[in-house]
RNA sequence: GCCCCCAUCGUCUAGUGGCCUAGGACGCCGCCCUUUCAAGGCGGUAGCACGGGUUCGAAUCCCGUUGGGGGCACCA
């Protein structure tokens, strides 16, 4: 962005978790106001009293910080609802102007002259000049001729003619003022320049645009951004798709990662890379050059994504971002021990939560045995391969190297290489076919330890 | 039904008339490494929706077709 003072906002109604869309515009918003030197105003629309909780609103809020957005990065947060006599002023001005119309049809009145429920408002009462009264609503008059052409930075100038744009309502017949005028109104009165929002909104524009212009302001550059889409391309739902931020926090996605991700979605950084700096992107990305078409969510990139940011951090921050995962496990770990499998697991996970079960087996009593693990692994020599492992354990010098040596004798005389040998052991002592690297982590875990469990599955082995 | 938007590998994208026998990433496949699994290295698979123009030349410009999507509330 060249334009020096730039004022963008993102404007979240608080009905629900917040998602991954929401995190992408308001990311977006929140990259050209940084670049700029403009504002990011956060403006919550809570005028829906019915569908609205305060804690989606903290969510929201928390969301934000968590992504980088932090309350000194936006002005606000605003409330719709504390703007509400602006919007009863905006209506007069319109009502006054004569651009606005009572009206008392119901949706059914509407439906039944017009026979079809698709079809929008047919204008029957905009001549009747009826005035104010109870269960009046009123209606903002659409210019008959002409054409509405919004200014958008990613698609151009879409034209809409004004005949095709319906009187839509401006005041509900309770006096309440929704959403395509108090939304313009907070626009204008907070002096924004660019609005920039999913593409759902973009039927919206060519209405609030008039809305804008009978109000007496010059109209907003507009962006539309394009939705984002499940595997059967259609717009993300919090019904039937897993869109909820928080979800994916819980789960170990990294907050870098995630934005990083987000950011991707439409667009790119030069250069034959996507991975990076956050820096970066806040340098290179242009509005302008976001595709217009929808994208998919791809969780499996996504997670890809997160293995990059994991594997990038250094030991110490690994094992303080797994603490929150490690105190909801079924265990209590050391975290002396925890420190050195953490090594040996940074690599392996691309989701954090995923750590829990790659360790559990150092601090549970038992290990897990996962019953498809132990079939494979505890097929034909493998008691013997115990039994032999235990004497070998049993004086073994207690490091990596001499318990790979020692069991590598062992498979030796079964004429086994060590991937074989090491199954049952592996087993027996984590409980799985797959982990850490094992001799690594039999050093950790101990002799004592070790041995027990070894004999353990011997047992259990052969009755 | 009406309005609007969109269209490069399966997916996310680079590409803005010649540098494209279309580049990268994720996924997938193979090989190497190897104590399982990862990570890492190397290689491979796969795409300009279709039809007309414009042009010396089109993935790039125009038109149409088809196919997707979004919106059509006294929700936001």
């Amino acid at each position: 962005m060249s334009t020096s003072s730039i004022r963008v906002r993102f404007a979240p109604s608080p009905t629900g978790m917040f998602h991954v869309g929401g995190a992408r515009s308001a990311l977006f918003n929140w990259v050209m106001a940084r670049q700029s030197g403009g504002t990011l105003v956060l403006r919550i629309e809570d005028t829906d009293t019915s569908r609205n909780k305060p804690e989606w609103t903290e969510g929201i809020i928390r969301a934000l910080a968590w992504l980088g957005i932090d309350a000194d990065e936006y002005e606000g947060p605003y409330f719709q609802s504390a703007n509400l006599e602006a919007h009863q002023q905006a209506l007069h001005t319109i009502l006054e102007q004569g651009r606005a119309y009572y009206c008392d049809c119901t949706r059914e009145d509407v439906i039944a002259r017009t026979g079809d429920s698709n079809k929008g408002y047919d204008g029957y009462c905009r001549d009747r000049g009826l005035g104010p009264g109870d269960g009046r609503a009123v209606r903002f008059r659409t210019p008959d001729e002409g054409q509405t052409t919004v200014v958008d930075l990613i698609r151009g100038k879409p034209t809409f003619e004004n005949r095709v744009l319906e009187d839509f309502v401006i005041a509900r017949s309770n006096g309440s003022v929704p959403f395509l005028l108090a939304n313009a109104v907070d626009d204008i009165a907070q002096g924004i320049t660019h609005v920039v929002r999913g593409e759902e909104h973009l039927s919206n524009a060519p209405k609030q645009q008039l809305l804008w212009e009978a109000l007496g302001h010059e109209p907003p550059v507009w962006a539309h951004v394009p939705v984002i889409v499940n595997e059967k391309r259609q717009k993300l739902s919090k019904r039937r798709d897993k869109v909820a931020l928080e979800d994916y926090q819980a789960e170990g996605f990294l907050a870098e990662a995630m934005r990083n991700y987000l950011m991707l979605l439409g667009w790119a950084p030069s250069g034959d890379r996507e991975v990076v700096p956050w820096e970066v992107i806040e340098r290179e990305f242009r509005i302008e050059d976001v595709n217009a078409s929808p994208a998919f969510f791809d969780v499996k990139k996504l997670r890809a994504i997160n293995g990059d940011y994991i594997r990038a951090l250094p030991a110490a921050d690994f094992v303080a971002a797994c603490l929150p995962f490690l105190e909801r496990a079924p265990f209590e770990a050391d975290m002396g021990v925890f420190a050195q499998l953490a090594e040996l697991a940074q690599t392996r996970v691309a989701v954090l939560s995923e750590i829990v079960t790659m360790v559990d087996f150092a601090f549970l009593d038992e290990p897990v045995f996962d019953e498809a693990s132990w079939n494979k692994a505890m097929k034909e020599p493998a008691a013997e391969i115990l039994a032999a492992a235990e004497d070998a354990y049993r004086d073994a010098p207690w490091n990596t190297e001499e318990l790979k040596t020692r069991l590598e004798q062992v498979g030796a005389g079964f004429g086994l290489k060590l991937g074989k040998t090491q199954a049952p052991v592996r087993v027996a002592v984590t409980g799985r076919t797959v982990g850490l690297p094992l001799f690594e982590s039999l050093e950790v875990l101990g002799r004592d330890t070790t041995l027990a469990r070894i004999a353990a599955a011997r047992t259990r082995l052969t009755g």
